[in-house]
DNA sequence: TAAAGTAGTTTATTTTATAAACCAAATACA
DNA sequence: TGTATTTGGTTTATAAAATAAACTACTTTA
């Protein structure tokens, strides 16, 4: 048995729910980002801005208009991580 | 769908392991628990406190022979709540 | 009997998460 | 028209958590 290191990454709340997010959507914008996973703006920038340094995801910024707007997507790198996680997760739930 | 608030005493690895392997063998000895999580003993310590402290799990310390022994037990009230954590996690695994 | 080992606890440091404050532009409204 | 208010964020400060390092107390071994 013995357990196997979680990502750390990924084991954070909002960044796994951001994840888990984008897994199944594959693109979406901050605002919607916030409402999914009721976060706060100012936690939500912090945490998608690790996400983006670890190469998980892509922060796309453009201009919707005049508003500015912050699209995400998930890498392959991101979807590998995350699918790694669960597996590894899975034995601590499951013993 | 919406994404359910974690226990957060459970969402910590090192908690989670001891909660995990409490689950499954009912009682286990500091070493034990020390050796199997592959944690340090001062972060154990503390770590086996807080679950203590939520009531998750008792802490009986006793002498074999002449060397102190502690020996942790999960509570009905710890098996609840892992319980809970282990469905709670899952709406974040599988979107 | 001095050195090393066992079984932990306590304290200090680092890392994370969260909250509060701030910014720039757009829109509503009196 | 100009002045609040809202939108869509970022930055900075604070609180909480995890981890590591240092320490305690006792035991075993050489």
């Amino acid at each position: 048995m013995g357990f196997n290191q979680l990502d750390p990454l990924l084991h954070s709340q909002l960044r796994l729910a951001v994840m888990s997010l984008l897994i199944s959507v594959e693109t979406a914008d901050f605002v919607f980002i916030k409402e999914q996973t009721e976060s706060t703006a100012g936690n939500l920038s912090v945490q998608l801005d690790k996400l983006s340094t670890a190469g998980y995801i892509e922060i796309i910024k453009q201009f919707e208009g005049k508003k500015p707007k912050t699209t995400c997507k998930i890498t392959p790198k991101g979807v590998d991580a995350f699918d790694t996680y669960v597996k590894e997760i899975q034995q601590y739930l499951k013993p």
